[in-house]
Order: C-alpha cells, then sequence, then structure tokens
DNA sequence: CTAATTCTGATTGACGTACCTCAGAGAGCC
DNA sequence: GGCTCTCTGAGGTACGTCAATCAGAATTAG
C-alpha cells in the first residue's frame, strides 16, 4: 500500500494507461466524460505524480538564467557565488543555473541578452535590473515564449513577471530606522543617509521606510537628504566627509544601498566607531568584518542562498505547473549585529 | 554530451555494467585493481550518481521521526505544524516523517518511545530533549543498528549523534544582550531574566551569553537571577510580577525561554510596554502579535521551517552516505522586530 | 594440469513516468 | 453499407539505476 501509480488510477477509472497519460499529460483525444472520470480517480486516490521519474523519462533537465548587474560590488560577488554554489548542488536535481551580465543602464546590451536566451530556449529567467519600459517589454516577450520570469532583489512590479524573489524594501528600511533611532539612545541630531543612485527602485523604498519611522517615533532625529556614492569606494567616502564637515551634530549613518566600504573607511580615519551609530545593507566578507571590528553597527540583509534557491524553486514550480508555497518562498529581512554573525 | 552515466563508466573503464554497479554499491566480487580503473572513469568523467533514479529503482523510501517534548508551548506548536508541512511537501521525494511526543523528564516512556522507533527499522531520528545519561546511550544504541540522529534545537553534545540542528545559544543569549543593552538607551537599572527552567541546556547557554554581555558592555544593568516559569502562563506572570514588586529600578525583562505569553501578560495589566525594554525567543502567533501590540520589543527566534528542512537534508545525506554543506545547515539566529516581521 | 575458486560479462526485470505507434471500437455522415 | 472521424486500448521503448542470475573467463591451489 504504497503511493498510489498512474497504474491505479487506470484501474480505478476503468480505462487504459494511455488514456491516464492522455488526460495527465494533458494530450489531445480524451473525451471530456472519460477526463473526468480519471480526475475522479486521481482525487480519490490521492495521487501526486512522481515528478522525479517523470523528469527521468522525459529526460528533462531545467535551463535557469540569471541576469544580473555588472559590477564588483560585494553584493553581486556574494550573488554570483550563491548562484554558483546552488548550480553545483541542483545539477544532481537536472537543472542547471547560468548568470549573464549586463552593464547596467545599457538597455541594446539588455535587449541583446535577453534575445540570446531566449533564442537559446532556456526553461526560465531571474532577473535583476532597474525598471524600464525595455526590461518590461522584454519580460513580457520572454513569458509569451513560454519562459518563466521571477524579478530578483528589485522588482517590477508592472512587468508581468510570475513572481518577485526579494525583500520588502519599505519594511527594510523601517527596520534600519527603529535600530538607528533605539541604538542612538535618546539623543537629538542628524543622519546621514547615504544611496548608490536615487534611481534604483529598492533605494527609494528603504528611504521612505527609514524616512517614515523617523517621522513617526524618532522626531528628534533628523535625516538628511540621500547622498549619491554610485557603487564607487572613493566617491562615496568623499561625500560622506564633506556631511560630515558640515553637519556638526551627526550621530548616525544609514547607508541603504552598496557603498558599504566607503563609509567604514571614513568611520575608521576619522576614528568615529564609538560617536555614531552606523547602519549597513547585505552582509558581504567585508560588512562581516566591518561588524567584527565595530565599524559597523547593525547590517540589514538578505540572505543570497536563500535568494537563488527560492529563485530556482519558484522558476521550476512554474515550468511544472505547480503552485509555490508563499511562505517558504518569503525572503526574511535578517538583522545581524556582531553578536548573532552566522 | 549530457551528464555521464553509468553506461559512459563502463566503456570508459573498459568494463561492464554489472562491475560499475557493483563498484559503485560496494558489493563484492571485484579486483582492487579493476575497481580502481572503475574509480579513475568515473573521476575522469566527473560522474554523479543520479539519486532520483537510484532510488526510484531500489524502491528506497526514507522514514524519519522526530522526538519531540511533550507540551503545548506556541514554539512546540510551530515545530510541529513545520514537521507537518515539510513532511507533506518530502511525500514527492520519497522521504515520510513521523512525530513523536514523549512526556518530560521521562526516561521510561522515553526509552520505550526509542525502542519502538529501532523496532521499526526508522531510517534516521531527530530528537529534542534535555540532556540525560538514557538519553546518550539510546542515541549510541540507535546509531549501532545505522539508524542515522541528530540533535534538535537542544545540542547533546556528548551524544554521539551525527549533527546539532539549531542555534548556537551562547550568541543568542549575547545577542538578546547586546539589544537589551542598546535599547535601554544609558539608563541604568535591573534587568528580569526568566526562564522555564534552570536545568535545560539551552536556557543555561542563553543566561549564560546574556551575562557575558552584561558585564563586558553594560556595567550600568544588573540582571537579576534567572526566575523559573515551567511553562505555566500564570505561574510566570506570578514570578514576574513579584520580582517588580520588590525591585524599583527595574527597565527591562529578557525571557530567554518558553512563557512569553505570561510576560506580556503582566505587561499588558500594568501598562509597561514604553517603561521597559522586553525580549524575548521564539516567533509564534503569540510573540508575533505581542509583537505588534508594542508588548514586546525584540524577538530572538530561529526558524522552525529551516530546523526541520536541515534536520531532513542533514538525515538524508547521512543515510546515503554523503557529506553535508556546512554552511547551508547553519541555523540562523534571526532577530525580529515589528518592522521585520515575516 | 586439473579442479576449485574468484572475478567478470551479459542479460533481464524492476521502479514510475513519458511518449509513440498501431489497431480497433464506436459514432456520424452520405 | 461503406466511409470518415474521433476516441480508446494495448503494447512497446526509454530514462538511469539497482538487483539478481547465469555463464564463462581468469586466477589460484593442489
Amino acid at each position: 500500500m504504497g503511493k498510489p501509480t498512474v497504474h491505479d488510477i487506470a484501474e480505478e477509472a476503468g480505462v487504459s494507461l494511455a488514456t491516464v497519460d492522455r488526460v495527465l499529460n494533458e494530450r489531445p483525444g480524451v473525451r471530456s466524460m472519460t477526463a473526468r472520470r480519471v480526475h475522479n480517480a486521481i482525487d480519490k486516490l490521492g495521487y501526486v505524480r512522481d515528478v522525479h521519474a517523470a523528469n527521468l523519462a522525459r529526460g528533462r533537465h531545467y535551463r535557469f538564467s540569471f541576469v544580473l548587474p555588472e559590477g564588483e560590488s560585494q553584493f553581486l560577488r556574494a550573488l554570483r557565488e550563491a548562484i554558483e554554489e546552488a548550480g553545483a548542488g541542483l545539477r544532481l536535481d537536472r537543472a542547471e543555473l547560468q548568470t549573464i551580465e549586463v552593464p547596467l543602464n545599457d538597455s541594446v546590451a539588455m535587449i541583446r541578452a535577453l534575445e540570446t536566451l531566449q533564442a537559446q530556449q532556456i526553461d526560465g529567467l531571474a532577473i535583476m535590473a532597474n525598471e524600464t519600459p525595455v526590461v518590461r517589454d522584454m519580460i513580457a516577450h520572454m513569458k509569451e515564449s513560454g519562459i518563466a520570469v521571477v524579478t530578483l532583489v528589485s522588482d517590477q512590479p508592472n512587468a508581468e513577471r510570475d513572481h518577485f524573489v526579494g525583500i520588502d524594501n519599505i519594511a527594510a528600511g523601517r527596520t534600519a530606522g527603529v535600530l538607528m533611532g533605539r541604538f542612538v539612545g535618546g539623543r537629538s541630531g542628524k543622519i546621514i543617509v547615504v544611496v548608490n543612485t536615487t534611481h534604483a527602485r529598492d533605494m527609494v523604498q528603504r528611504r521612505l521606510g527609514f524616512d517614515a519611522v523617523m517621522r513617526e517615533q524618532f522626531p528628534m532625529l533628523n535625516a538628511l537628504p540621500s547622498l549619491e556614492g554610485h557603487d564607487e569606494l572613493e566617491r562615496t567616502a568623499q561625500v560622506i566627509e564633506r556631511a560630515l564637515g558640515s553637519h556638526e551634530d551627526v550621530v548616525g549613518i544609514y547607508c541603504a544601498g552598496a557603498g558599504t566600504r566607503g563609509v567604514t573607511k571614513i568611520i575608521a580615519e576619522h576614528d568615529l566607531a564609538d560617536k555614531l551609530i552606523v547602519i549597513g545593507h547585505e552582509l558581504t566578507a567585508h560588512s562581516e568584518q566591518a561588524l567584527r571590528d565595530g565599524l559597523l553597527d547593525v547590517v540589514i540583509t538578505q540572505n543570497v542562498g536563500h535568494l537563488v534557491r527560492s529563485a530556482t524553486r519558484v522558476l521550476r514550480a512554474k515550468c511544472d505547473g505547480r503552485e509555490i508555497i508563499e511562505s517558504q518562498e518569503r525572503i526574511r529581512i535578517e538583522i545581524v549585529l556582531r553578536e548573532n554573525l552566522p
């Protein structure tokens, strides 16, 4: 009395194996009456198709591509590593991961990359990109040709993606705000906010959440206008240094995007670790060390391993026409202090 | 040119399929010379055995049992639910999960339960229990009869378990300590510490970590001796109420174990939400609501879903004689505020 | 050098599913 | 009645592996 198989279904429904197969795989040539009989049998016996045996039989293997922005930020590096690692593990599971890098804000390159993937007949796409009409249209194209699409890290709510894999960035900003307010401990003063660019959706949302909390819960704190670091260490360090020079009563720095290295550089150089509360995003080798050294007080992060695994799980489910388990795919906003470093 | 199969290995090594099979499954009847040739071929082609096909062929299915303490704490309830949920998903993966509940501190019941499982020839055991000689010996027994064993939530470092699935409770205590210190914001005063029992290993460790941080970083705070709530709402509430009565300058409550409901009851009744910093453990339906209501400031938690999935992954790997990926099995200490609730 | 023993090859049938072909049943049309 | 048509059944092959058998080859012992 193991799990029911197609044979059991055939017997229960009083039809042949071939017919059950036709129903299961939605092949033509079955009267709706007969199909209903088969479905009833499936429900009655609680049959679930053995996905592994099925994949074995059809010699299927999934090809998923990750499209990421080009760049050497620590986060991207960690993400690429996670993709590689997950890919190694997934080879056993008949799935193959591939990473494509596209220069930020280069529409032509993006179109070319996605068209190539489409031509390659990949099965699924996980894309991390800024929200532009070009990307939105390409996603629609991909979907039309039967490719499952998820957006990664930064959502594209107006595109017809199947799912978004990433954190709620407004909540992430709120979390940063609360921790900032609590950690400064009742003092009043100014907060420097650094982003890599004010054009990215995730940055905007984090800022939004941060400001909301400041307004609601910590009116004695004044979050200054966003400084742009453009993903460059020196530039980030410079803008912060200038801001520190022109404001006397800075009590904290919130680094909402990449650029943590620029922040920690200034903190270390000016020996500000004990004076300022510094909150950054994304746990990487560097930010981990900065936490240990006390240059950063808090890191808000999303687990890149979870991101990648969730993306592949979702893509796979979509390919198989299965439903996903929402609760399992929700990416948590993790708070990391020196004390709970993994 | 897909992945190499046993056929490719046979050809490469110049032996028959049967011989390859004998080598792969370590069956007798192969000269070491021949076996070496096969191994070389495996290395050369980078062959990895298709676990799903293998399981399909041998009709294997894994039977794992979770042994948990009896009780109606919110955490246990969540854990049981997670096991059930994971079990449903794993049916597709030829694994079957079963939960057994054993009264806390009842050696006879524990022995009986484990002996039954042993007789049932289960493949793996995940056990959450207090550290006693009885449990230690039974674990050794189970291991001898070829059952994989992991300890869950609370470790048994002296038992011959294959692995521990859970958080580092010292670090968890430290994390609670730092957040307590930071959140009270420079004030000095006393901290009430509540545990369910001072006999459980995880409680002891959390207290240890908490005290260490208090001593090192927040000397102006005085953590009072542990109060025992014994997992009972009323009793927990009572001891806290009494403590609040006999100390004037309490600034925070750290609830290191189950019993959050007792704490929040007192907080709500005495309207202390704004006066005290309250930190608890384990995110459950109740503690989640308490966070939303502001009755709790922080919850330190471990994701029960991760716990269960990690346990099954590890058990499975051990059954197959595979190595586990350490980094993937490390359970994170999660910090949850109202702002980053999942 | 033969006999006993150990190793190896060839072959077959599972496991649960997909996919294909071929034949036949039944219905509807002229 | 003969003709399409659509639906269904029967059966086979394949996927990658395990497990078992049997026969024959190679090795070792006597």
